[in-house]
RNA sequence: GCCGAGGUGGCGGAAUGGUAGACGCUCAGGACUUAAAAUCCUGUGUUCGAUAAUCGGACGUGUGGGUUCGAGUCCCACCCUCGGCACCA
């Protein structure tokens, strides 16, 4: 090839062909000797005919990383697969109108070619695809676990149901139209107000409705104080550690029960400050609480009131009682609580407020310290208290919102509490409290448990056979006693007549008509050849389950199976193995191969799954320590969330018409330009805009430093040029190891201008620079290094450059002049110019400037400065 | 309302408390060319002044204060933007 063209499309095919004959990125998973780096990146989903450059550009972010990584002596593990089950394929696929196996074959092939030509070096002998029956065998071996383990249960429930879809989803697949990136649509193809707040379908943006149905859970929230707990252990992005956190939404509170006076009857209310305690004037419950506890004991003269607020309140719509906004409104029951603190008759009353589904429904109103209770309070007239006295000091009477102390401070009018601190005062009350028998502490969460039932075709059949004959009995697969700790006090425990099926896969049949019914059942409930069974322990005809199990339950646990894939334990047939004695101890995994690459190294991915898979994984991974399956509670010790790639000001989308197709700008510049530009454009965290000028400067960029490479060099580098390119080693790695990748090809190209003004470069600079552009445009790197630099085969098994400190010691320097003790002028020097401190202080000191200025002053001491002040007295 | 993150040229964005605007895009001028494209060179925060030319001054990081020899960076108050949560007791 000519020397003078750089001819991306001839250079880059052939490395790709290279590496993968040559198998450069296969990993040896038994590897010793050298220090293993697992270089996780999210797998794609195919919900389209191809990746966007979106992708491009985040899973460019990740493969930059772990080509760093192995060039710096790391064995590197760097897997790709297919998360290709579930509503989002199945979605595309009835879009264009395939089965989604047809419609999978011609995608997934796309997908290989098109992240192959991005040059990403992923190992592709351990990938994987969860639609495949050898991977989701174990997908259903997991589910049958957590059954065994008592995390998985049926119940009826309340929940959200997709119209469009066809399924229920989980509460993390419920999200604001803001959220879902959607604008909301409803089934029955009504408009949908700009001022309703509504909730959609993560997937398809359509308005969820609420259902009754029975369902299967992963009890997750038996996780949920370990899953708060080890995120202050791990080194993940802020802004998902607090989503999370937010999500598990932890509350540490107390129940106190009150009395009703001159009634046989209690009620019980939570509060996360019962420190106000003596400041409570009322108590206020939902209409959902009045109507199941309260009606009976309400005086005749108050009923027909309350009846009709609390008929009323139940009518409305949740729409309807947002709509309203915060106005108080409610009825007095007729009724008093006794506050057994102090004695206090609290009168009962009945707000909309207050939520039914929150707590245990009814609320002690501390008008002093919670706005909502001071403008319940205001609306009917009820005294208000003051218990607390904040930081501002403040401590008259409590008359407006905004004099509301809501803060923690010192408490007064509080009789054995008075002058201790919110904190403190707390830990009293609660120990008091509980000691009387009046109340008892409760903590609670927001986190619900993990709904996995889907009504749909594309995804692993759940693997449980229900018995009718056995449910008659009472049978279930546990006995009576055998029923495991976490279920032993759920009052959810309705399954009886199931058992978990153990002749896996229970293959999912191919069906040609596979479209969601909406009928509450998925549509292998239409296939008696597929449920139609045998009850495993009585033998009498029995029935599958015809739900198939939620998609993030395919991707909860891929992660393992990737290093795993190619073993015999991953391999093994499980229809043979339950025949033998040590069924229960069949796993897909091979200990070594966990221990020498498990957890994760990095783990790099989009923040939008912070509530979903980031948490579904750790609680799978928790589960699965406990069952002494895995040696590790947190799967990703580090995670690195990255932004994502946008065109004109919006999220890349098919419905907009703004997607970019990176093949376009593979063909026309090159994947090395496409990867250059993309990380270039902003940090790698951020929200940048792809534009097609810039790419145009970034191919032109390349064409130059391809130029550069082949002119002629020395083999001596001056001491200019050694400063710059040490300069350059130090803040590229430096940017690299903080994913600062912009930054980095910045000073690569600083460095690239500096070297063409020099008039010889020397080969040693020509080296650096090859090897610091080597993860970011690794095709041009490799044929730089193999065909004009003449070095030995491939620069990714070479080593990173090492930075010669002695040679960038020298830097700036401030020379800072104290008169009488202060500091009082200071000038700045090149490094160059201020290597001895004696010179540098006397030519301080001839500075005109200075001259003029010291006058009449007395010169104490000088200072030198260079990054931190050293002082030295100028004789 | 509460909790985060942030506000720097025409644009994307750089700056361990130490020459603000790296690097790139855009734009302008020049060279080459019959011409255009490509390429290369020069300039490009605002403003004032000056020279034959090299140049010099002032102001500039949302607003107003403060600390410091020195502040985009640290502290206080305010304004605005973007995310997350939201009648959760």
């Amino acid at each position: 090839m000519s020397k003078y063209n750089y001819n991306h499309s001839v250079v880059e095919k052939k490395w790709q062909k290279i590496w993968e004959r040559k198998g450069i990125y296969n990993t040896d998973m038994k590897a010793r000797g050298k220090q293993t780096f697992y270089n996780l990146f999210m797998f794609p989903y195919p919900s389209a005919e191809g990746l966007h450059a979106g992708h491009a550009f985040s899973s460019t972010g990740s493969d930059i990383f772990g080509r760093f990584m192995r060039m710096n002596e790391k064995e590197v593990f760097q897997p790709i697969g297919y998360d290709s089950f579930g509503i989002h394929s199945e979605n595309y696929a009835i879009k264009v109108n395939e089965t989604p196996q047809k419609m999978l074959l011609r995608t997934l092939k796309t997908y290989t070619n098109q992240l192959k030509s991005m040059g990403h070096g992923y190992d592709w002998t351990h990938s994987l695809t969860t639609s495949d029956p050898d991977y989701y065998k174990w997908t259903q071996w997991l589910f049958v676990k957590l059954f065994k383990a008592g995390l998985a249960y049926r119940k009826e429930a309340e929940v959200n149901w997709c119209p469009s879809c066809k399924t229920v989803l989980a509460d993390e697949q419920v999200m604001t139209p803001a959220q879902a990136g959607k604008d909301p649509i409803r089934a029955d193809g009504k408009p949908v107000g700009s001022d309703e707040d509504v909730m959609v379908c993560e997937r398809c943006g359509t308005v969820v409705e609420r259902k009754i149905l029975k369902q299967w859970f992963l009890k997750i929230t038996h996780y949920a104080e370990r899953l708060l707990k080890n995120l202050d252990n791990i080194n993940w992005s802020e802004r998902v550690v607090k989503t999370q956190k937010e999500w598990i939404g932890k509350k540490e509170g107390i129940i106190i029960t009150y009395p009703v006076d001159g009634k046989n009857a209690s009620i019980d209310c939570f509060t996360t400050r019962p420190d106000t305690n003596f400041g409570a004037t009322f108590i206020v419950v939902s209409p959902e609480y009045a109507r199941k506890n309260l009606v009976n004991l309400i005086p005749p003269k108050n009923i027909q009131k309350v009846t009709k607020y609390v008929n009323n309140a139940l009518n409305k719509t949740e729409q309807q009682r947002k709509k309203e906004g915060r106005v108080k409104t409610g009825v007095f029951t007729g009724l008093y609580a006794i506050n057994r603190l102090n004695n206090y008759k609290m009168p009962i009353w009945v707000s909309d407020f207050v939520l039914g589904g929150f707590g245990t429904g009814a609320v002690v109103g501390v008008p002093g310290h919670d706005k909502r209770d001071f403008e319940f309070a205001k609306e009917f007239n009820i005294p208000v208290k003051r218990v607390v006295v904040g930081s501002n000091g403040d401590t008259s009477e409590i008359t407006t919102l905004d004099k509301v102390e809501e803060g923690e401070g010192i408490a007064i009018n509080s009789e054995f509490l008075n002058g201790m601190n919110t904190h403190k005062a707390t830990e009293k009350i609660l120990d008091y409290l509980e000691k009387q028998g009046w109340g008892k502490r409760k903590t609670t969460y927001h986190l619900r448990d993990w709904l996995i039932s889907r009504q749909r075709y594309w995804g692993p059949p759940i693997p449980m056979i229900y018995c009718e004959k056995c449910a008659r009995q009472g049978k279930s697969w546990f006995t009576k006693n055998s029923l495991p700790e976490n279920s032993r006090n759920s009052d959810d425990w309705q399954s009886a007549g199931w058992y978990p099926e153990e002749n896996l896969p229970v293959l999912l049949p191919k069906l040609k008509y596979y479209l969601p019914q909406g009928t509450g059942k998925g549509p292998l409930a239409d296939h008696p050849e597929f449920y139609k069974t045998r009850c495993p322990v009585c033998g009498s005809v029995a029935k599958r389950e015809t739900d198939v199990s939620d998609t993030f339950l395919d991707s909860s646990w891929y992660f393992l199976a990737y290093p795993n894939v190619g073993t015999k334990e991953y391999g093994q047939d499980l229809r043979a193995q339950i025949k033998q004695t040590n069924k229960e101890s069949a796993k897909p995994f091979n200990d070594e191969i966990l221990s020498n690459w498990l957890p994760v190294d990095l783990y790099f991915g989009g923040a939008e799954h912070a509530v979903l898979h980031l948490m579904y994984a750790r609680f799978i991974s928790m589960a699965l320590f406990d069952l002494g399956i895995i040696s590790f509670e947190e799967p990703f010790p580090r995670f690195f969330a990255h932004g994502l790639l946008i065109k004109d000001g919006a999220k890349m989308s098919k419905s907009r018409g703004n997607v970019v197709n990176p093949d376009d700008y593979i063909q026309k510049y090159g994947a090395d330009t496409l990867r250059l530009y993309t990380m270039f454009l902003g940090p790698m965290d951020g929200y940048p805009d792809f534009r097609d000028t810039g790419i145009e400067g970034m191919r032109k960029f390349l064409e130059r430093l391809w130029l550069l490479f082949n002119t002629k060099y020395s083999l001596k580098t001056s001491k200019k040029e050694s400063i710059k390119v040490n300069q350059t080693i130090k803040k590229v790695t430096k940017d690299i190891k903080k994913f600062r990748y912009n930054t980095a090809i910045a000073s690569i190209m600083e460095l690239v201008n500096f070297l063409k003004e020099q008039k010889r470069i020397s080969q040693d600079s020509l080296i650096v620079l090859c090897k610091l552009l080597a993860p970011f445009t690794p095709h041009l790197a490799e044929e730089v290094w193999v065909e004009v630099l003449g070095k030995d085969f491939s620069i990714h098994k070479s080593t990173w450059p090492k930075i010669n400190t002695k040679i960038i010691k020298n830097q700036p320097v401030n020379i800072a002049i104290q008169v009488n003790g202060k500091v009082r002028k200071v000038l700045r020097f090149a490094h160059h110019e201020a290597l001895d401190q004696d010179v540098v202080a006397k030519k301080a000191i001839a500075d005109p400037k200075i001259n003029q200025w010291l006058k009449g002053k007395k010169v104490v001491k000088t200072i030198f400065v260079p990054q931190k002040i050293i002082n030295f007295v100028l004789k």
